[in-house]
Parts: structure tokens; sequence; C-alpha cells
RNA sequence: GUCUCCUUCGUCUAGUGGUUAGGACACCGGGUUUUCAUCCCGGCAGCAGGGGUUCGACUCCCCUAGGAGAUGCCA
């Protein structure tokens, strides 16, 4: 039988890195099996709905580089591919339900519901419908409907006895009826069906076969099953995904850090590092194994090797994965890459000037392996398009020296650059090294002094390079203006 | 409160009755290096607790504890 598997987020908010794993998950799953990867778009909520949601949708995949074989934008005869389009049947599978007995108006009012909620919480008796309008009378139901109240369809779930299924993770599952949800509402008072209905009616008609979802559903699983038997179909098999948590232990969500895939796309992370990421939580290969392609994962992933503990959500080992990405792209790449940031950081214009583009190629070889992620490149390269904004006096100070030392250093210095251009980095170096010993301080320290005259920083790129891309022109005025500022000084 | 699921270093994990419990991130040392970073070497650190079963339990069973999720006309 052909796989055949689902992402189906609701379009209330942008896409969540849970989400998304749970999605790769989906589609790993599909391509390990040569099966059908599809997407289904949930927004039965009117109220919730974001235009903004959906094309966040595909954005972020399209970003993440995988697709789906089915949705809204490819047909696969079995859409429409958004519930809002598929009202017809699920009126026709409630209509089934009620005439086989299965279902039920209900007329009780959201005030009605909420009095018997704080009664059940006062006495600590268990939370749910008291299933008040499941025996009304066909006299009690057309009074209610002549007075125009308005109505929802309910679920009868068997008060007796119990259900069970088979997760592929966890095992059986066995859950009493009498801890189900009690006739849990199928049809809301717009129409509208609840996730449950479509889910099963949709996850039934588009012949999905496994159904791969996070462990917050796990409880509601029973449920589901109940409808499929009502409905006499197949069910179909279940994973439920460990959940990711996160760092302080609960449900990833914003308060405990970043979690929309479009803030780690706008602090410069990489897809790759994304994936290879994420696949890794709650799975794994083996012992040692931890660097994969969307391809290679698309071989060897397997439900097997799948974790049941939730997984804490890890944003230095992410940081780690990003940084090895970044430093196996190649240098154009990387390049093309960086230019977005120092635009938006305003470090370099729209359209890149012949001296712009000339620093940009030069600054990728040298902060390629000190970036964790993109929007570090700032920060480290303010320098070479912006004077210092202001120097710290004691930080140029080198150890055991004094402003009127320092300033004859720096002297010394800016006589030894004078022919830079035509000189290796070896001979600079050497000429460096000679000067040092000559007036008895470390390499270290001198170079530190025109690192900081230079960058405002003790820490910073290579130095040699950094004044070959700024060019000597800037290097010197940078060394006056410090050389000023020692005499001020001293 | 009730129900369900889960439990190996701080974190992600390997491990399916006999291992010095392995790897990675983080952290801490050391080396290379003009700073930082990279790279290399080393170190710290774990089977939640208690009962069984067994010649032998991280591995199987039970209990306890802890954690998470669910308990909606949200998904």
């Amino acid at each position: 039988m052909l796989v055949r598997v689902r992402y189906a987020p609701s379009p209330t908010g942008y896409q969540h890195i849970g989400g998304v794993r749970t999605a790769l998950f989906n589609y790993l799953f599909a391509r390990a099996k040569g099966g059908r990867f599809i997407l289904r778009i949930e927004d039965t909520d009117r109220d919730r709905f974001m235009e903004k949601a959906l094309e966040d949708i595909y954005r972020t995949f399209d970003w993440l580089g995988f697709h789906w074989d089915e949705g809204p934008d490819i047909d696969g005869s079995y859409g429409p591919y958004c519930q809002s389009e598929r009202l017809k049947l699920y009126q026709k599978h409630t209509e089934e339900l009620i005439n086989s007995g299965y279902a039920y108006f209900c007329y009780c009012s959201p005030e009605r519901l909420e009095s018997i909620r704080k009664i059940q919480q006062k006495e600590k008796m268990p939370l749910g419908y008291d299933r008040h309008c499941r025996n009304l009378t066909d006299e009690d139901r057309k009074r209610l409907e002549k007075q125009g109240t308005k109505s929802v369809i309910r679920f009868k779930v068997p008060p007796d006895g119990s259900t069970s299924f088979h997760d592929e993770l966890l095992g059986t599952i066995e859950k009493t009826n009498y801890d189900i949800n009690p006739d849990p509402v199928i049809i809301k008072s717009d129409g509208f069906p609840t996730y449950h209905l479509a889910n099963v009616i949709d996850d039934h008609s588009m012949k999905i076969t496994h159904i791969i979802r996070a462990q917050e559903w796990l409880s509601s699983a029973p449920l589901h099953v109940l409808l499929y038997r009502a409905f006499g179909w197949e069910v179909p098999k279940y994973c439920h995904l460990p959940m990711v948590l996160g760092q302080d232990g609960q449900k990833l969500s914003k308060r405990n850090g970043a979690t929309r895939v479009v803030e780690f796309i706008e602090k410069g992370y990489l897809p790759e590092a994304i994936i290879n990421y994420i696949a890794l939580l709650g799975w794994s290969f083996d012992d040692s194994r931890e660097f994969f392609t969307l391809k290679e994962l698309e071989e060897l992933f397997s439900l097997d090797r799948l974790n049941k503990a939730p997984a804490v959500f890890d944003y230095k080992k992410l940081d780690w994965f990003n940084g090895n990405y970044i430093r196996k792209l190649p240098k154009e790449e990387l390049r093309e890459k960086l230019i977005p940031y120092l635009k938006q950081d305003k470090l370099i214009g729209d359209q890149l000037t012949a001296e712009e583009e000339r620093i940009v190629t030069g600054l990728v070889p040298l902060v390629q392996e000190r970036l964790q992620v993109l929007s570090d490149v700032t920060p480290m390269v303010r320098f070479l398009f912006r004077e210092v904004a202001e120097y710290n006096i004691e930080e140029l100070i080198p150890q055991k020296l004094d402003a009127a030392g320092t300033e004859r250093v720096l002297e010394k210095i800016s006589v030894l650059l004078q022919d830079f251009s035509g000189s290796s980095n070896e001979e600079i170096e050497q000429l460096f090294r000679d000067l040092a010993k000559e007036l008895g301080i470390k390499l270290g320290g001198l170079l530190m002094l025109l690192r900081v005259t230079l960058t405002g920083s003790r820490v910073s790129p290579p130095l040699l390079e950094s004044i070959r891309l700024l060019g000597l022109k800037k290097t010197m005025g940078r060394i006056n203006r410090v050389l000023k500022l020692l005499s001020g000084r001293s």
C-alpha cells in the first residue's frame, strides 16, 4: 500500500519550529517509504484565522527547501486541501452520524457550559459536558429550533467500555471511555467542524496511511478512533512524536525562547542547519553520526529510531551546527548571504559601490570561521565601513606602558606601515617582531595597540588582512586620531 | 483534581540481560595562533529512588517520585 502522510497546520500563527519538525518527519518518512507527503490547511477556526499565517507556511517551506507532493498549490486529486473548502463533505458525514445515532444536536448556551464547569471545578469532579442534550425529545428540539436557539452537534462517546489503539512508537494505548471527553462538539454553531471531526474525515478521504503528529494529540487519539469506528472506517496507523520542550522544560512557546521560523531566518540560521538539528530532536541514526543532509535523511529516516522522551531545544547546539554549515559554504555563496545583513544594518548601500564590492568580497574569508549566525557579521566588520565611535584609552595602552610610551610606540608603527601595501604578510609580521623586540614589549601587545586603534575593539578579524581591506589612508587616519588622543592624555 | 504518556551526563542521544555505560553540545584545562574564532589534545559529568525476576540487570516486571501533555463551539 502506498504510504500517504500529511502535515496539517492551522493558519492561526507563524510556523513554529516544533511544527516544522513534525512536517519534516512526515516528509522524511514519505520519502524513505517512497510515499506521498501532503499539506492540508486546517482553517476551521475562523476567529483565529490569519491570512499572513498562510503566506508564512509557503515561505517557511520554500526556505527550508522541501515541499509537499499534494497541497493547495499542487493538486493530487484528493483536494481541496483547505478544510474551509470541504464543508459539504463534513456536513454529509455528520448527517450520517446523526442518522446512525452517533451524534446529536446540543442547544446548551456557552453560559450554561461555563457554569457547569465552575461547579465541576469547585466540587473537584471530572471536567466536561454533562450530556444534557443527549436525550432531548423531538418536541424539545422543535421548540428550541423555533425559538431560534443556536445549536452545535456533539458526538456520542460511549460512557462504558474502553478504546485502545496501536501507536507505532508507544505501543498499545488504552483509555477507558469514561475518561474520554464526554460528547465533544464536532460541528460548531457557525457550521464549521472542529478539529476532531474534520481531521478524521480528511485523513480518511485523503487516504492517509500514517498519522505522524506530536504527542500533545495522544490523549485525543482514542476519540478519533471512536469516530473512525462510528463511520465504519479503517483506523490509520498512528505515531505520536515526542514533544519539543523549551529550556524550562515546558512546551516550547514564545515565552521560553525563539520559536517562530521567521525569527531563525532573520537571525541568520541556514536551512541545512535547522533541518539537521531538528531531525535529531527525538530521532537518531546511530551512536555517533550527527551530520546529515536532507537527501541523506530522506534515505536514512525511520520510525523505529525515534525516541519516546520529550526533547529540550538546545539553542547552543543549533548555533554549533549553524557555525559548521556556515564554514562549509563556498565563499561566493556566503558573500551573497551576508550582503542583506550588511545592507540592513546600513553598513553598505542598496547598490554596492566598487569600493564596497571590494571590501565585502574581502571580508568573507575573514569572518567565515567566526560566524555562528549570519547576523553576527555586522559587529565584526563594522570598523571596515565606519569610523570608531569612541576609544577606550585603557584598552589602548599596553601593559607596562603609559600614554606617552604608547604614543611613541604607535608612531613607530605608523612609520613601519608606510610601505605596507608592497610587502607580504610575512614580511610585515617580521618587521613587527623586530619592533617589538626593540621596544621590549610582546608582539601581542604591540599588535593589540594597533588592533584597538583600527577597530576600537580588542577582538577583531586578523589584523593584517583587515588593514588591507581598510586601506592605508583610513589606517593612518585612525592612527593619527589615536595619537592625538594620547598626546592629550600625557 | 482526573486521565494518558515519559524518565541514561546540565542538554541532545547510543545502548534492547554480561560494556571500563559510547558519542555530541555546553563547561573547564592545555596546545597552535597577532586578539577572537577555527583546529588539535585532555578533563568534568549520567543509568531518578525502592522492591522484585535472574547466575547476572541501564536493559524485564511492580511501586514510589519527578516531568510533560490533555481535560474547549483552539488546533
